[in-house]
DNA sequence: GTCTATATGCTGATAGAC
DNA sequence: GTCTATCAGCATATAGAC
């Protein structure tokens, strides 16, 4: 009885959570409705204010819960180059984690992925947070990557131009709404053919024009 | 007194189509109210259902106004094509009038760039249309510019990949949200300057792969 | 044409019964 | 812990005075 009684407390609290996880990802903050959340988490209306304080607070409790390290794999990336080879397969790897990360159709990892998407067309109080813990040290990776094949006495702003340019060819990945995903993803591919096929075009981007800079391939 | 009469009553109704798109722009569709327009135009609460019946009238209005042949200057690129040097040229030329436009800072053109980013994250009613008469249109200019410059029997689904390779790294500069915006264009450069080696990055990626696929520069 | 006042509905949040 | 009823605020839209 007792124990049964704290596990429909979990339950409905873990229930709100997962509901306002896929509220917000698929519209973002401001348009979903806590009523909304409530239906879908099968709770009374009183429930999210009950447990989370307030609709913002629990979009904090979402961010928190989604975000929990979730940039590790692409940041480890660039500490397993050595030589030209092993730099060019990083990029490789680094461009297909992130593309595998962007496009995943299954949640949680979908929603973090959309709830990135509204936090850079509608930013909220928890883009300084999504910026320092997320993208930046993403960037970082991604840059730090993108530095170790470049000629040396490369400019800074054009290595800057080519990580935004990396960066924007994962990110359009990101914006989920139907209509317009449809148009990015080509039909009858399977999705990890699709992947390879396409970071082999970005990172042909890439290393064919070094290439073509330095003289080697 | 007569002309005056009817000189306001012109200013009025454009005054509301000017703050509207101004307003849409900046946050979209569901979350600019019509009193915030009102304001901003000078004019009563009631007055944009006088002149356009309602609010979603008015954002058709909008449309209407301000996707007028903006994309022509780019579907009449392809057409300049006739050799290997002019296709080089043109695909050149298409990047950096691409970029200028979605990152043009001056009223309306930028008003209509932060329109299209609003419908793809956020699609309306007006999403089957501008898609129809801007997004596709558009699209297939650039596919043509590109299958002309790609070796005989290239695969259907790579070109499909090259198209949104290129359109990414356009499209990635029209969400405006200043904290995300702020992270893309680097600081300190002027903006043709940037305009013209960004696009030498998004266009190299292309040739000097291509050059490197078929042995030719 | 322009205004005020108001109808109607949805939002987040809360008070208080059980 | 869960519910109903309700509050205050904002939204779009309209009726009717001037």
């Amino acid at each position: 009885m007792n124990t049964e009684h704290a596990l429909n407390k979990e339950d409905a609290k873990k229930r709100i959570l997962l509901a306002a996880m896929e509220k917000f990802a698929d519209r973002g903050f401001g348009p979903t409705s806590v009523r909304e959340i409530c239906e879908a988490a099968g709770v009374n209306v009183a429930a999210v204010n009950y447990y989370f304080r307030s609709k913002e607070q629990l979009y904090h409790e979402v961010f928190k819960t989604l975000f929990e390290d979730v940039g590790a794999p692409l940041m480890a990336i660039p500490a397993k180059v050595h030589d030209q080879a092993s730099w060019k397969a990083a990029l490789m790897e680094w461009i297909m984690t992130a593309l595998r990360l962007v496009t995943e159709e299954k949640p949680p990892t979908r929603w973090m992925v959309q709830l990135t998407a509204h936090e850079r067309t509608h930013p909220s109080s928890m883009f300084p947070v999504l910026y320092e813990s997320f993208f930046k040290p993403l960037r970082e990776s991604l840059g730090m990557l993108l530095r170790m094949g470049m000629p040396a006495g490369t400019d800074e702003t054009d290595t800057c131009i080519w990580e935004i340019t990396v960066a924007s060819q994962v990110v359009v990945y990101t914006h989920r709404a139907p209509p317009w995903y449809a148009l990015l993803i080509p039909p009858d591919v399977p999705r990890e053919e699709w992947i390879e096929r396409t970071a082999r075009i970005i990172a042909g981007g890439i290393t064919s024009r070094l290439a073509y800079q330095t003289g080697l391939s």
